[in-house]
RNA sequence: AGUCGGUUAGCUCAGUUGGUAGAGCACCACCUUGACAUGGUGGGGGUCGCUGGUUCAAGUCCAGUACCGACUACCA
């Protein structure tokens, strides 16, 4: 082994090989019970590249996976690529234009898809080479591409079987529309935000010579988009609503357009909110159209799929059906206006005639698409959609049921509330890179869904001449990914990998998509997997909800922001000026780069150094706790970077201690020393804790168990404990033998505890020690998790280490407060011991003298007379260091009135609660029993310091 | 507007069934002793957002309140 921890030199070697030797897959191990365990990783984007969220979240799986496949189950973890629609296609779009000045339809259709595979076997390796470096455990040999051949046919298989279920439909209908990437997006693809802009309050003159109430001959209709008065079909007011009681049923003019529109009787319309009246636009609002539902309004579509005024409207009833008696005339001035355009316009016109009443400021919510960044339009179109409600039935039952349990549990409210108010899901794009809908048109526009052409051909008995057109459109991305857990498994064929793996055990992701996915992936999978009774199967049997990795002060990594963190500069290291070229670099907001490249060298002034995976693992471990934001923090990582350094070392003592040593491997006689009993019994403690808390997803908590154990027990005081028995010349062989054998062997055992959270050291390690330790195997991956025995537990031990340890300290504690150097040996006194301190005594004097650098250690005979010391309480006894010349009066006087005064405080305390009537009374007895022990002690430790305090002062 | 989080040491965060507040980093002092200075030893630092309530006992349970945040819906 390496003199110090060099985390670059051991892991991609120990990754290669356990590829190689196939230890990752399910077959490969024969060991346990073999129970089934899977998890399927969430898809990342095919040509993306590893960000923080996929480190943690991958890291958290591989941590699961290994535990289990140590434990012995038969594990499999399932890899694959997404080939994210919209992104994947914008970002070759957005490469052809930069290199060719070229779009996508210059190349056609087939060609640019052809394009995107091109891109996608370039790039496409980046992600899974950057999950290798993680050490993910994935099984290489299965991975799934969620447009390869056999995802293509589950999908194709899916779609068919919706519809001949009708849940799914086609229609005209209303649809968040993008009109710069000319697609239709699902609501969840639609982020509103808060903009700043007008209220329009418009006069609508009345027809037929109508007045108000109030005498005027027109009413006022407030809007904030009044380009889309254009397709205005009617002004509802509150059928309560006193004021327009007269005017229900009469008509307006729609001003500009001359359009004779009723007034119609509608509950949307607030009779609190403007003037009571609202213009109905059904074609261009949502709830415009549900009035125009409810009434029986026409829609007029007055845009283009640009977001454009058109050249002349189209009127459809409200059923979608075309319309050919409303006059769809646009008045000549807007047509083919762009829309905001358009809006100036007519709110100029309309103040030109006098009928602009007046402009409010008005902050409102807009949408705006995720990707494109630009305004939704609704928009009527021809779409596919999921008709969600009877599949959402059984998803909500099998989580509140418990079928299906979400960690934290919290989330599962936001699962029910979208649940439970579910809308129909828009899964067709108007895009190439996607699943193409399996349906077919004939010249007469009608619909033939099936697996193929041949098959609808025959199915529905269509001869060879009739023409059919595939649709064009593609599935929404996350329609394909809803189908992962099953369709990676070899659906709709029943293999037996789906036998086998499926209900998965658990699924590992982010808060963000339980709508988007984790929704979709439970209802379609209960749809369409059934097991032996017929009953619906769930997909996972629990969703562990990550937080979302931020920044150090809590703001989202982004590009934009300059704040991203790449996960392999953390492993590897990078140096200011790659990471300042990083993050300016090829910015889309160059303007942006300035900033962000003086926030860069102010937080990474030197840059970023290597810290290792399994650095990286135990910090994201450490920081995966339940709560919704984490804040990545660097310190952590240098934190858990040292350790895996402490953890080297010791392996390097441990390995000059043992190596080619007798580590009682044998059938030679041990002894075992109290240190190792007691390093033995705490072992069997840490183990429980971390399986408890690796069983309750707490990451965070294993993680902190083991690095305490490890750091503060093992090391501080273990291997400490080891040294005078292993450099003792004297010592018997046995007693050496049994040190050697409990050193080398619970280091093993760490090495197995802390395999899951980091591979790549652990192994390495264990490699070097696993035969002092007497164990077999060629990788640590396959060796078995450690399970803690009780029986193995040592309270005696345990009590008696307690009692050293704090014998020990203070020891050093008088050594720092009289500024005593640690190299100084020290003659002690021992003064009103027991029993136990005198068996212990006995018992550990070696011990003693070694690790608190003792040269005498003695009982006070009875009636002996104490010189001038200064003393620490163990317990009850005390311990002298006599301070012959030493002594500075005012020092010790200052140190004893100081502890005088803490135990004083825990006396009142403890007191005030033993004299309350009602503590003694009502609290359960045990309860009273320790306060009462612990006020004998304070008063008791009270009064010797106290008498210290006088013989000092009498000096 | 609704739902759900958060508010604990200078910073980032733990705190499981109510029983005298913890970690890492930072800080102070001392120490290069035969695994480790990416280290060791000792130490300082918190009225647990605020107000009430339940209880012998509240960071922990209940009610209210302030601030921060997320999500959902809507605002003609």
């Amino acid at each position: 082994m390496e003199k110090t921890f060099n985390p670059q030199a051991i892991e991609r070697t120990l990754y290669q090989n356990w590829e190689e030797k196939g230890y990752f897959a399910p077959a490969s191990d024969q060991r346990g019970d073999r129970t089934p365990y899977s998890i399927m990783i969430p898809p990342p984007n095919v040509t993306g590249s590893l960000h923080m969220g996929h480190a943690f979240q991958d890291s958290i799986m591989d941590a699961l996976i290994r535990y289990h496949r140590m434990k012995g189950c038969n594990t499999l973890w399932q890899v694959g690529t997404d080939h994210a629609g919209i992104a994947t296609q914008m970002v070759v779009e957005r490469k052809i234009l930069a290199e060719e000045g070229k779009t996508r339809h210059d190349y056609g259709r087939e060609a640019f898809t052809d394009k995107i595979w091109e891109w996608k076997e370039a790039s496409g390796g980046t992600i899974t080479r950057q999950l290798r470096r993680l050490g993910a455990s994935v099984d290489w040999d299965t991975e799934r591409f969620t447009m390869d051949k056999g995802f293509y046919a589950a999908v194709q298989e899916v779609f068919v079987r919706l519809y001949e279920d009708d849940l799914i439909y086609r229609g005209k209908r209303l649809v968040n529309w993008d009109p710069k990437l000319h697609t239709a997006i699902s609501d969840l693809e639609v982020e509103n935000k808060e903009v700043k802009g007008n209220m329009w309050h418009l006069r609508y003159p009345l027809a037929d010579g109508e007045k108000t109430a109030e005498g005027k001959d027109y009413i006022v209709v407030a809007t904030t988009r009044p380009e889309t008065m254009l397709g205005d079909t009617g002004v509802a007011v509150n059928p309560e609503d006193e004021r327009y009681q007269a005017l229900i049923g009469k008509a307006v003019i729609l001003p500009l357009v001359n359009r004779r529109i009723p007034i119609v009787a509608d509950e949307h319309a607030d009779m609190e909110k403007g003037t009571g009246c609202v213009k109905i636009t059904p074609a261009h609002d949502f709830n415009d159209h549900e009035v125009g539902k409810r009434c029986n309004l026409p829609m007029i579509n007055v845009m283009t799929l640009n977001g454009d005024i058109r050249q002349q409207g189209e009127a459809y009833n409200i059923d979608g059906t075309v319309n050919q008696s409303i006059d769809t005339a646009i008045p000549e001035a807007y047509r083919g206006m762009e829309r905001f355009a358009a809006r100036k316009q007519i709110v100029a016109d309309l103040d030109a005639l006098g009928l602009l009443e007046k402009i409010d400021d008005h902050t409102l919510m807009v949408p705006y698409g995720d990707r494109s960044g630009v305004v939704i339009e609704p928009l009527l179109t021809d779409q596919w959609f999921v008709r969600a409600a009877p599949l959402a039935k059984p998803a909500i039952e099998a989580v509140e049921d418990g079928r299906i349990q979400f960690v934290p549990k919290q989330y599962e409210n936001m699962y029910f509330s979208w649940m439970r108010d579910i809308q129909d899901w828009c899964i067709s794009r108007q895009l190439w890179w996607g699943h193409r809908i399996p349906a077919w048109y004939d010249d007469a526009g009608n619909v033939y869904v099936g697996r193929n052409e041949a098959e609808v051909r025959e199915k529905h008995n269509i001869p060879t001449p009739v023409v059919l057109t595939q649709d064009d459109d593609v599935l929404d991305t996350w329609f394909s990914s809803a189908l992962w857990t099953f369709g990676t498994l070899g659906w709709p064929e029943p293999t037996d990998r789906l036998n086998t793996f499926h209900p998965t055990d658990v699924l590992v992701t982010g808060f963000d998509i339980i709508f988007f996915w984790v929704a979709r992936m439970i209802m379609m999978t209960m749809h369409f997997m059934k097991d032996e009774d017929g009953k619906p199967q769930v997909p996972f049997k629990y969703v562990y909800v990550t937080g979302l990795i931020r920044d150090e002060h809590g703001d989202k990594m982004s590009k934009s922001k300059g704040n991203v963190l790449d996960p392999l500069d953390m492993i590897d290291g990078i140096d200011l000026e790659a990471l300042v070229e990083k993050r300016c670099g090829n910015m889309m907001q160059p303007q942006l780069a300035e900033k962000i490249e003086k926030r860069t060298r102010s937080t990474f002034p030197d840059g970023i150094s290597a810290h290792g995976t399994d650095a990286l693992r135990y910090t994201l471990y450490s920081l995966a706790s339940t709560g919704r934001d984490i804040n990545w923090d660097m310190n952590r990582l240098e934190g858990y970077r040292n350790f895996c350094n402490k953890i080297w070392n010791a392996a390097n003592y441990v390995k000059m201690h043992t190596d080619d040593q007798d580590c009682g491997n044998g059938d030679e006689p041990v002894e075992l020393t109290l240190a190792d009993r007691w390093i033995v019994s705490r072992l069997q403690r840490v183990e429980a804790q971390i399986e408890k808390n690796l069983s309750e997803f707490r990451l965070d908590h294993a993680s902190q168990n083991l690095y305490d154990f490890v750091w503060n027990e093992y090391c501080a005081w273990y291997l400490e404990l080891s040294k005078p028995v292993l450099w003792d010349e004297h010592a018997p062989a046995e007693r050496k033998r049994g040190t050697r054998r409990t050193l080398v062997r619970v280091l093993e055992a760490i090495m197995r505890l802390a395999h899951p959270f980091m591979p790549y050291i652990t192994e390495a390690i264990w490699q070097n020690i696993k035969h002092s330790a007497g164990v077999a195997g060629d990788t640590l991956m396959l060796q078995s998790y450690p399970v803690s025995d009780p029986a193995r537990i040592d309270e005696t031990a345990e009590r008696d280490i307690e009692w050293l340890k704090s014998f020990i300290t203070g020891i050093r504690n008088i050594r720092a407060e009289l500024n005593i150097g640690p190299s100084k040996p020290l003659n002690v006194l021992l003064r009103n011991t027991s029993a136990d301190d005198v068996a212990r005594l006995n018992d550990n004097q070696t011990f003693l003298k070694s690790l608190a650098k003792l040269e005498d250690i003695r009982v006070l005979a009875a009636g002996e007379e104490a010189p001038m010391a200064t003393t620490q309480l163990v317990g009850s006894m005390e311990v002298l260091v006599p301070m012959a010349g030493l002594i500075d009066k005012d020092k010790e006087s200052a140190r004893l009135n100081k502890e005088i005064e803490r135990f004083a405080k825990e006396v009142a305390r403890f007191e005030g609660k033993l004299n309350n009537e009602k503590f003694i009374s009502k609290a359960p007895a045990d309860v009273v029993a320790k306060e009462q022990a612990k006020l004998a002690e304070a008063q008791a430790a009270r009064a010797k310091l106290e008498e210290q305090l006088e013989a000092i002062k009498a000096l």
